[in-house]
DNA sequence: TCATATTTGTACGTATGTATA
DNA sequence: GTATACATACGTACAAATATG
């Protein structure tokens, strides 16, 4: 539709130039600017105007996106892999007890799995389910793609994460998982996933090598 | 107008029905709705309904809300205050330069500071600022409430920023700053603020103390 | 300082399409 | 298949913020 290149910061012209141009209502220009500003590409000012922020590279990893770390690996060009994975059937930690929403005593599928980035570990996660009878041998004997691939079986898929996050140094324990020689810090995101009704179906805690992955994001004033 | 307490994950009535119920227009609901999306406060899902996401502590310090070290200092409950601020103006870092759009030897105005909540340090922020005729004295002269008040003088306020996320290990120079014992995990955003024009007024790197701060985001699917 | 034009924000109404239950 | 609910789209009017002269 839009042949015009955009530069970043470049002002676009006004929703009644671009209802006339493209030859739609001024309601539908506004909607599709307003999704446009949601994702970070367009920034609107009350009698102003509205101008593009966004280029490519200034929004590589955006946070607000909730990605596989498969797909965050291969937006940041490498080769994505996966090592180590462990999995067992656990009592749920209070921690995650309270984040899942579980019932006392109830139980977690739990995974830890390193992920690889052109064979180098780059990120450590532990993934905490709640468990749902032969969870674990569905998971054993059949191949899944993704851990979504996997929710969806049990129609668990998730749609939206709420994620706190914070910088820590490597432990033991991620040291080891991730190769680390000396202690190096870490991004750690702590989310947790919902279905597309509100329901938590995972908890997860995702330590990211700092030096091998940014994550982006647009702030705008209050 | 809602009197009704909201649960987090709650569905909460139709469209129509709110419509209905409030006496203004769907449209306006939507409008409504859609703006409380972009929040995180809710979550619209396609012929099942819309939810509650966000309740207070779950998005304590959203992350793409541009606050002030001060405010974020406030939200977490802690008293705000400023120490070792020091200023100078100096040519131009080439990341800066890059960053702010700058010609070569371009002067900047720079100004480090650290934050304190309750009298103990947290945040060590360095500020570059493109250099305005005058800036320093202005700034040594007069005393502002804040680094905002201050870029207002210039016609320089910024309302957005691009941000990146990084986790880092305090180095000599921070853990003097920030009184710290041994070194820890602080969390690095890199910002580069922009004026409603989308002219870059101000780049900055906060280093936040991670034990301190968590920063919250709800992430979407792409 | 004031009036006017421009631009985005909000609001109303209505209709049809698409996804889910 | 039907009903419900959100998504998209058209049209219109006026308010509020900003820019311009």
């Amino acid at each position: 539709m839009i042949n015009k290149e955009l530069n970043p910061m470049e002002k676009i012209p006004s929703e009644q130039k671009l209802s006339n141009q493209l030859g739609v209502s001024r309601n539908t220009i506004r909607e599709a600017i307003r999704t446009l500003e949601q994702e970070g590409v367009l920034y609107c000012k009350h009698g102003v105007g509205t101008f593009v922020i966004g280029s490519k590279d200034s929004l590589k990893t955006n946070i607000t996106t909730l990605e596989s770390s498969t797909n965050i690996i291969k937006s940041q060009d490498y080769f994505p892999g996966t090592q180590n994975v462990d999995t067992k059937v656990m009592k749920a930690p209070s921690n995650v007890k309270s984040k899942l929403s579980l019932e006392e005593h109830s139980n977690v599928f739990y995974i830890e799995r390193v992920r690889t980035a052109d064979t180098q570990p780059v990120v450590y996660v532990e993934d905490y389910i709640p468990y749902i009878d032969e969870m674990e041998n569905e998971y054993r004997e059949k191949y899944y793609e993704s851990l979504t691939e996997f929710l969806g079986k049990f129609e668990m898929e998730f749609s939206f994460s709420i994620c706190s996050i914070k910088a820590v140094i490597s432990d033991e324990k991620v040291m080891k998982k991730l190769e680390l020689k000396e202690k190096s810090a870490l991004l750690l995101l702590q989310q947790t996933h919902y279905s597309d009704k509100g329901i938590p179906v995972l908890y997860s805690d995702s330590y990211y090598l700092s030096d091998k992955f940014e994550f982006n994001v647009i702030r705008r004033k209050g």
